[in-house]
DNA sequence: CATGAATGAGAATTCATTCAT
DNA sequence: AATGAATGAATTCTCATTCAT
């Protein structure tokens, strides 16, 4: 209806121009609609990129948890997973920018937002690198703190090849999750042994 | 000089303000001086965000560089090398944010700038990963492509750590390195065997 | 009917709020009616105001009026006039508002509204003070300049005395009018009985 | 220097058009400034406001103060005050329109300047309405709040004279002032002889 | 008769930028 | 070399007013 609209337009703009250089006129004249009922709808500024921010992250994680099926193995959660979100910021790259971008750049009421889905997702890694850690047998088991600096490394590495793929043409999400499976799961170390991670065949 | 004086006090308030927030008043303010002679010296609000942005990029590379000895083995180069970026960016917190977040943020003039940078010290990266590879007399050769896509994960994790080391209290520089390396160069898949990446012993 | 409701609305909002401040959906809100509506019987907020205007003149004369009977002697149908008018303004306090802040601060067509009214009162006074004069077999008789001066000094007094009133708690109506009475009637006693004070003689 | 102009045009716009719809521009306009330029003098539209109301209000007190010499009798001095009183009123009917109308219909922290500056005014009458009572010999004293009403009365009435006089052409400040002071000082004179007007007893 | 939905016009306020000295 | 004083151009937000139904 004519909130999406008008949703739509201001993710565009905050996107694009950053949240404080996007002008509520720009916005409006995007949506096709006049200032007043942008403001009749969402309260002001502020709200309306909350409300964009809330949006986007929802459109997110629901992307990555619709690309993820609960019953298989650790490692092919977390390919999947990659792909969903690989696959999501580079059809939505505004989005993505102001979640990645935006959000964190202008003040707490903001960046708290972003950080509650940031934190779902970490939490979702934590829980593969566990499930993974125990089909492994692992012994001793990894420290708390430090499963914890691995997943925020592994979010931060994905989130940063986001980026570089949507800047590098030619770059699909696939090979993007591939690279960070290999990074990730193999390691350097067994790479330069020949030891890579091998995405499993698909489907379609 | 006096240059320097308004690069800081313009460093100090586009990180904490961020670049539209910051306004000119502020920055003169801060740096001591008249408004008008910031634009003699500096000829515009962009220009001066500019400066900033080289200033900052410059002072991390040359701190990285600085920390790295040539003739060591790849490991040791890559540990040597994140420990002086975790260091730095934790003593610079208003130049990383100006780097990391705010030229990032506002349009692509300044995310030119830093996106130099950053293919800068990708670049080093790079090199060491091949370094390393030659090393371990890995054969086949790994694709350029896969390679430039390792670098990448690898810095893009080093930033997002950065970020997190700043915000939790009690992480030092030292702790957030032997994180990544743990995570880059075992790998989670070696982690699970029990295979971790130890650290040199520090000499002083 | 539904007219009056409006009008009551629009007393209460623009006697609390002011004239400017006052906006119409509150005005249509407290009415209980939709804005359009309110514009579909008074065609625009100047209209409105004006409505109210003439509705809380007309009130508060008729209230004078029905408080004074012809027939008694001058000071007695004085007394009961000003008792009636204090009392109709603590009982009125936002129609009170409106006629006698809010129209005279918003620009001669609703000021001229005001005067209107207040003209009417004035000539009443005029005429009591002319009887008391004639009951007082005054001679020679005051001149008429003199007298309008007298009537606007006693409604002017009185006006201000009802905004004291009202802003003084325990002040009741009979006070007031006791309170204005003695000032007036005596003054004007001895003015009956030609004992007028006499301003000192100018140098220039 | 500057800011008196701005003042000065302030006083007009705000005394004509009224606080609300006199706007930012028009006072700058006028001023012959640009807008920031009264922002930067005067921060607010409140602030300019309470300015004038503050400058308006002391040049009142100052001309009533100029114009009465303290060691003369009280009804030459209430006279002198009146003429002061009424002479600058008329020389400056956009300065009490603020004070008068403007200033009381805005909320508190406006009407609470004009409050005090009339309080100075209302308790120099009540001191010589004393002064006279005491001149007078007059036994039993009148009491207190008897008292607070006639000043009141008094200075409500001069109030409403000067709107009166400034709208009746010809009306000079002196035969304002005789008017005020036959209606007033008779009727006191009587008081102070101890002939009150007695209201009727109620009925119910 | 009544209204939900929409807007054109204008309000206060701020800021990067520049003269005149 | 340095600045006090000044402004053009935006920006967020509000409100009286009107269609289409």
């Amino acid at each position: 209806m004519r909130e999406q609209q008008m949703l739509d337009a201001a993710v565009r703009i905050f996107g694009q121009r950053g949240y404080m250089a996007a002008s509520m006129d720009e916005i409006a004249e995007l949506a096709g609609v006049s200032k007043p009922l942008v403001y009749l709808y969402l309260n002001s500024k502020e709200d309306l990129f909350t409300a964009c921010i809330r949006r986007e992250a929802a459109a997110l994680t629901e992307a990555v948890r619709a690309g993820v099926r609960p019953g298989l193995p650790a490692d092919r959660q977390l390919w999947d997973g990659l792909r969903a979100f690989f696959a999501h910021t580079a059809e939505h790259p505004d989005g993505w920018s102001v979640l990645h971008l935006q959000a964190r750049t202008h003040g707490e009421p903001f960046a708290a937002e972003v950080t509650a889905m940031r934190a779902e997702i970490v939490a979702f890694v934590t829980r593969l690198v566990a499930v993974a850690a125990r089909e492994a047998h692992r012994d001793p088991d990894l420290p708390e703190h430090e499963v914890a600096g691995l997943a925020e490394a592994l979010v931060g590495a994905a989130e940063s090849l986001a980026a570089w793929a949507n800047a590098t043409p030619g770059t699909t999400a696939r090979q993007a999750a591939a690279t960070l499976m290999n990074f990730a799961w193999a390691g350097l170390g067994n790479l330069m042994r020949g030891q890579v991670w091998t995405p499993p065949a698909e489907p379609a």
